[in-house]
DNA sequence: ATGCATGAGTC
DNA sequence: ACTCATGCATA
């Protein structure tokens, strides 16, 4: 039974939770931080943000919860009726099976597909909008217009990435960051290179590497799957397997800054390795294999999606019962919507510097 | 490439 | 119950 697969991730997570404020070390004053109030960076960065949310300081906006929540319900809704484009051929799917689809089963089996690309044109829905709202309980759910939502159309186009266009920012954001961690370091490199330290962590520096690594990879012809499983023959302690997902959102640099750090000096043993093996026309294809149970895949409808985006627009942490209420009227789940709800918090924290928030 | 989900560690 | 790192499933 592959026992290993599952305790070598926690190998990278760091203690420092939600609001551990410790580990100043590095002096902060290595590449000036840009007007870019910085994101999520290591240690306190959620302390701060806790700080600053939940803060009703007055009822300002006691009158203009209505509004906002129409605001944002009409937005919802202006989405749906703006896109009827031109050309598109597409079914108006609706989920067959009502938000209960979620079956999940402990499958752990590494990952044994192949599937690699190029080109990164990363574009996430940023909702900016950070009013602290907190009195829009019972309100915020008579508001709702679910027949608005459900009765129209849902998108039948899967484009649904308004990019935004974000500003070329000039990355150097916070140089906040700790130094790798404890275990997982990367061994002795040939360092022939002279232009990187595995103990780096500057954002420009990962950018550049997720870059470089994604290329050296391609011409290895070695997909982001065989790098996650090649990476527990490194026997590099406390270090198993990864998924394509996790390659990938490190060449995309769609990972947290701490997660890019502590990744970089592993991925980087890799590829040395990897290109080692390559100059001796030796590959070792370790892959083992596993066949268990499939889970499903819980699939949100557009216009749910978009009810719960206007949601998270308005109160991006809503409470349990909001939650539940949210649910009920969207006709989801409602761990489906706290889930929702933590990954879109998540997403908006990740990496990539996002224009100015 | 990404959406929805799990689980460990915190608070 | 949340954050974070990750992963399975899927578009």
């Amino acid at each position: 039974m592959m026992m290993m697969s599952l305790n070598s991730k926690q190998a990278f997570s760091m203690p420092h939770g939600g609001s551990l404020h410790v580990e100043p070390k590095y002096s902060a004053l290595h590449s000036a931080s840009p007007g870019s109030s910085s994101p999520s960076n290591s240690s306190n960065s959620e302390a701060m943000r806790r700080a600053c949310l939940p803060a009703p300081p007055s009822n300002i906006f006691g009158g203009l919860d209505e509004s906002l929540l129409a605001r944002a319900e009409a937005l919802a809704a202006v989405d749906i009726v703006s896109q009827s484009k031109s050309h598109h051929h597409h079914p108006p799917h609706h989920s067959p099976f009502k938000p209960d689809a979620t079956y999940h089963t402990m499958n752990t089996i590494p990952c044994t597909s192949a599937a690699s690309s190029s080109s990164v044109p990363i574009s996430h829905p940023s909702a900016l909008a950070g009013k602290p709202h907190q009195a829009l309980e019972g309100e915020l759910l008579e508001h709702l217009s679910p027949g608005l939502a459900l009765g129209a159309m849902a998108g039948p186009d899967g484009t649904v990435v308004s990019t935004p266009a974000h500003a070329p920012h000039m990355a150097t954001m916070n140089p906040m960051h700790q130094a790798a961690l404890s275990m997982a370091h990367a061994h002795g490199l040939p360092s022939h290179m002279g232009c990187m330290s595995d103990v780096d962590a500057d954002p420009r520096d990962l950018e550049a590497f997720a870059e470089r690594f994604k290329q050296r990879r391609i011409k290895l012809g070695v997909t982001q799957a065989d790098v996650g499983s090649a990476l527990a023959n490194l026997k590099i302690p406390g270090v198993g397997s990864l998924s394509q997902s996790t390659i990938c959102r490190f060449e995309s640099l769609t990972l947290s800054h701490n997660n890019m750090i502590a990744l970089k000096p592993i991925l980087q043993a890799w590829l040395e390795e990897a290109e080692k093996s390559h100059r001796e026309k030796l590959t070792k294809p370790e892959l083992f294999n596993g066949a268990e149970k499939k889970r499903k895949r819980t699939s949100i409808a557009a216009p749910e999606k978009r009810s719960l985006e206007a949601y998270f627009a308005i109160q991006p942490r809503p409470s349990s019962e909001k939650i539940a209420a949210i649910a009920e009227k969207l006709d989801l789940k409602k761990n489906v919507v706290r889930v929702w709800f933590c990954n879109q918090r998540q997403k908006q924290k990740r990496m990539k510097y996002s224009a100015g928030i």
